[in-house]
This record gives structure tokens, C-alpha cells and sequence, in this order.
DNA sequence: CCGTTAGTTCTGAAATTCCGAACTATGGGA
DNA sequence: TCCCATAGTTCGGAATTTCAGAACTAACGG
């Protein structure tokens, strides 16, 4: 399977991250990557509250984050490596991430 | 008219506020409300770069606003009188709007 | 080569967004 | 009072986006 395509830190628009992250679903599975460092495997994270997403939505959840900027995958062999980019993204937007995450962690008090 | 629909501060939550922002006309839009600590009519702020904004499309920007808990918008007489939120917001969900607000400035570099 | 697992693409239905046209509300004259 | 102008809202249809089931592909393990 060729590379997938990852934004280059330069490239990443505040509004794309906005926008993927506007989805609690996808903000719910952006929280898991970024506090595991890294998640194997969609299934994974496929739960959320007592829900489960289907394959095909999780799959172009992980499309959204990734052009977003927010995740870096890989392929090993059948399963794949998700890493949040964290790192890059808090040189160029400072604080964005650990807001957004603060944020959503005291919502649901 | 009726006075219009405002969220509490407590029923406020990050993924509209996300969602509001994640759009670059209704960000602009708020970061010029949120600089100037009031804006009076809608049109004061229609231009964006060298596009107009149509009078339906602003005023359906500023229901999002709105209806996100970002600002605060009361009738004077004929036209509308906008507040931004900040300081109820920052109490909720700290440093939130204020990284948001960064990320876009330093987007267009 | 076959089966299994992990994930992607296709596709059509549902929801959302966009914006012009028509409408409503308020205030200022004459 | 009636009419006009201004500021903003609502309606409606076209375009876009999202959702999720079904079919498909890619990689590995016998």
C-alpha cells in the first residue's frame, strides 16, 4: 500500500484542526492517541460512551485527523500505528491542543 | 422582538464552540467582536479580505455565534449591539479562546 | 492458495451549508 | 399618522458534507 498522505507542519490550517476536532467522536479518539503516544489498531478506540462506530465512519475519522495535521499513521503489517503530533503542532500553535483537550475533559462534569 | 436565545455559561460546550470557530468567516468575525469588545451593526464586519459576506449568510454566522455561547447580542433600536463572551468562556475552558484567536493570527504568516 | 483480520472505498440517504429573495422590526421624518 | 429607509431574519432550493452498510483490498498465517 503507497505512503498515506501527511500535511507538513507548515501546511496545517488552525481551521482543519478546528473542524476535526468539533466532533466529539473525533476529539474522544484524538484524546486516546495523544495520551497513549501512540494506538495500535482502530478497534481500539472504536468505542466511545457505550456506542460503537462503524468501521467505515472510524476509517474516515482517522482520514479527517491525519489531513488535519493532528495524527501521523503507518502501516504495520495488517493493523496500523496512529501517533498524535502534538509535538509540531504546539511549536506552531501554542497551547491550541492542550486547550482544546482541557476543554473537553471538563465538559462532561 | 423577543430577546434572543443565549446558552448559560454552564450549558456551553467546547464542541460547538470548536465548530463556531472552525469556520474562518466566523472566526474573523469573532476575533474582530472579541478585539473590539463591541461591535454595533453586522455590516461593520461583512467584509472579509476582498469578499462581502451576504446579509443572510452573516446573519446565520452570528446565530452560531450566538448559539455557541461566544457572544452576546442585544437590539438597540434598529441595529445590533455584539459582545464577546471571553471572560465568561476563559472561566470555563481556560486559555481556550485566546489560543484559538493565536492560532489563526499566525496562520496567515 | 485459502481464511482471517484490519482497514478502505463505494454508494445512496440524511443532514448541513450557502445565499438570493421576500419578509419583519424599528425609528425618522413629513 | 403614514411612508420610507435601515438592519437584520426567515424561507426555500441548490450544492456540499456526513453517515453507515455493503463490497472490496491488503497483509499475514497456516
Amino acid at each position: 500500500m503507497r505512503p498515506l498522505f501527511h500535511p507538513a507542519i507548515d501546511d496545517v490550517r488552525p481551521e482543519a484542526i478546528l473542524h476535526a476536532l468539533s466532533d466529539p467522536d473525533r476529539a474522544s479518539i484524538f484524546a486516546k492517541i495523544a495520551q497513549a503516544g501512540c494506538v495500535e489498531t482502530c478497534a481500539t478506540v472504536s468505542a466511545v460512551g457505550d456506542r460503537v462506530i462503524p468501521k467505515s465512519s472510524l476509517s474516515s475519522h482517522f482520514k479527517v485527523l491525519r489531513e488535519a495535521g493532528l495524527i501521523r499513521c503507518e502501516r504495520h503489517g495488517v493493523e496500523m500505528r496512529n501517533h498524535a503530533r502534538c509535538a509540531e503542532i504546539d511549536g506552531r500553535f501554542p497551547g491550541l491542543l492542550a486547550a482544546i483537550l482541557t476543554a473537553y475533559a471538563a465538559r462532561s462534569v
